[in-house]
RNA sequence: UGGGGUAUCGCCAAGCGGUAAGGCAACGGGUUUUGAUCUCGUCAUGCGGAGGUUCGAAUCCUCCUACCCCAGCCA
């Protein structure tokens, strides 16, 4: 064994403020048997690089201090939720490499128990059924500076709520007709708390629970309580979630709850050049901006998967960007650099023409093929990849260059008179150049400098610097997906007079039809991660096959200027 | 506008009264059969602003300022 790869280690060696409260909690003097956390994202959308930082947090918490995390779906708006979602979170919180405790859990489980304590409410006086329709319990509610007023069926009898509520959850009021209303206080300065809605009544199968039900809680009155049934420790959110913590813990306060959880926020991770919006990113799926969920243009974790960036990486970027309450904007940039850091440590390397140009090596026999050997990874023992080598080349266009007035240290490629190192192979000289009738360059002759393969050559012939390529008689055409950020603005979302629709990228997918592989990337497998060396980091395409490869970029290699 | 939050380098972020970590980016140098990687170095007399307490303040107090969240039968 040698030092090989170390992505590995899961646990997070970062600290924040929220371990700071867990490690209080833990020294205080009535401590929590065993930590547990939950993520509970509700089935609506795909998962974003905004829940992998909440996943990674929950996660990576419960991880930490040897406790449990639970993967809770929180389903209570059937009429948005579907099964699709449900697999595709699954299969992305699996795919970050985390595991969820037991069995995965559903708010809509607990739809009987949180019927009861919604009963509960009505008999201790807590709260009524209310007639009042949406525009109307808007008017009574007041708005910031105006106390809200009381709801004329505030002050029903216990048994006349009971008997209605009975009635909404047996079906016989309208959508919209009435709903149960915790009876709190209309006069607070935290809206949450003015006579906050419990239960609305949907006529609507929920793809858990079926036709089982025609009224369903609120978020407020399912999050706490779910996570006190499961005895959720720490409930971990996002900060605009705090101004309902006060309900939180007036539900938690009011109910015959088995535990007491806590709710603490944290800031939720926004990156430039991009949305990060459940909503937002369903619009550009629904208007056909993209190729769907999982385009690997888009920052969900399937789209990012598609994409080639790895688990690792997005694990590595959460625990970079940090947990802190201080809303900010994260620049892309630190994305990408822990996934070129991971990819450049990890992905095999490989030779791929972009843009061909061909050249012919005048002083190697038409007839023959030598083989060369190559070591897939410059620093990991992963093994060698055989290299056929012959007459006729393909280098890169952009590698070779008319101007022979070029200084070697300003461009280190092929110029006529020069030579120039081919990549696991020969030093070359470039004779003289073929052009076609519009006088451009289809073809270099060019000459071996004998003995070069795995040795320098006399210092004469010292090439100007290294190139890539691929031979025309084996090379495998494939096709390259070049991307580029998905806005041309930093903020997309963030301006009033322009939709973040109208600041996409009209480039950021390029296709290139007919780039020339080298032969053993006919191997390479779905999701696996390459760098085509010189070019960028690139990734087998989820439709790539056998018949037709087909390579995703997941970013360029990093660029240091003169180019 | 009432309430709740947040302000430390271009970006993220440590710091918890003892004299400003780290990462990303940027900029210089070295190595290199990837202009990649790696490596060395530079990068806040300053912590939103103004006062105050203290031997000593990014950390405590006061007053300002900016930004974010809340007026869904969404989560």
């Amino acid at each position: 064994m040698s030092t090989d790869n170390s992505t590995a280690g899961n646990a997070p060696k970062t600290t924040n403020f929220i371990h700071q409260i867990i490690e209080d909690d833990l020294n205080s003097s009535n401590p929590p048997a065993k930590i547990v956390t939950r993520f509970p994202p509700e089935p609506n959308g795909y998962l974003h690089i905004g829940h992998a930082k909440s996943i990674c947090l929950n996660f990576g918490t419960a991880e930490k201090y040897n406790g449990v995390c639970n993967l809770r779906f929180d389903d209570t708006n059937p009429e948005k939720e579907s099964q699709e979602y449900i697999d595709a979170i699954k299969k992305d919180i699996s795919w970050l490499g985390f595991e969820w405790h037991e069995e995965v859990k559903y708010t809509s489980s607990y739809f009987q128990q949180l019927y009861l304590w919604a009963v509960h409410l009505i008999e201790q006086g807590n709260a009524y059924i209310c007639d009042l329709d949406s525009e109307q319990a808007r008017t009574y509610r007041g708005d910031f500076t105006t106390p809200g007023k009381n709801s004329p069926y505030r002050d029903r009898s216990v048994t006349e709520n009971l008997a209605l509520f009975a009635r909404m959850k047996d079906g016989e009021f309208a959508e919209g007709s009435c709903s149960l209303r915790a009876k709190i206080d209309m006069k607070s300065s935290n809206m949450n708390l003015r006579d906050p809605m419990l239960y609305r009544i949907l006529n609507v199968d929920h793809h858990q629970t079926g036709d089982k039900w025609c009224i369903y809680p609120i978020y407020d009155f399912a999050h706490g309580q779910s996570d006190a049934l499961e005895g959720i420790t720490h409930s971990i959110c996002t900060l605009e979630f705090e101004g309902h913590r006060p309900l939180y813990e007036w539900f938690i306060e009011n109910l015959p709850v088995p535990a007491t959880p806590r709710q603490y926020e944290f800031s939720r991770l926004e990156i430039n050049y991009t949305v990060t919006s459940k909503r937002k990113l369903k619009q550009l799926v629904d208007e056909k901006m993209v190729s769907g969920w999982d385009d690997p243009r888009m920052p969900t974790i399937s789209g990012m998967r598609r994409r080639g960036f790895t688990a690792a990486a997005i694990r590595r970027f959460c625990e970079m960007v940090g947990v802190t309450r201080s809303n900010g904007v994260v620049d892309v940039g630190m994305l990408e650099s822990a996934v070129r850091d991971d990819l450049e440590q990890n992905a095999r390397r490989a030779m791929c023409v972009v843009d061909p140009l061909k050249v012919t090596i005048s002083n190697f026999a038409e007839d023959n093929t030598q083989m060369l050997s190559l070591a897939v990874h410059p620093k990991l023992p992963m093994g060698d990849r055989e290299l056929p080598f012959s007459r006729n080349l393909w280098i890169e266009k952009q590698d070779f260059s008319e101007d022979t007035s070029l200084g070697r240290k300003k461009f280190k490629r092929l110029v006529i008179g020069d030579y120039v190192r081919l990549r696991g192979a020969y030093v070359i000289k470039a004779d003289s150049v073929i052009k076609d009738d519009s006088g451009e360059v289809v073809e270099i002759l060019a000459s071996l400098v004998p003995d070069t393969v795995g040795a320098n050559p006399p210092a004469e012939f010292k090439p100007r610097g290294v190139i890539h390529w691929v031979s025309a008689d084996h090379a495998v055409p494939c096709e390259l997906h070049i991307y580029d950020r998905l806005f041309t603005d930093a903020a997309p979302d963030k301006h009033k007079e322009k939709s973040f629709l109208e600041l996409i990228n009209p480039d950021s997918l390029r296709v290139i039809e007919r780039a020339w592989a080298e032969p053993s990337l006919k191997n390479a497998q779905v999701e696996m991660g390459y760098q085509f060396e010189r070019t960028g980091y690139f990734v087998a395409d989820a439709q790539s096959s056998a018949a037709k490869l087909v390579f995703n970029q997941t970013l360029p290699l990093r660029e240091s200027k003169a180019k």
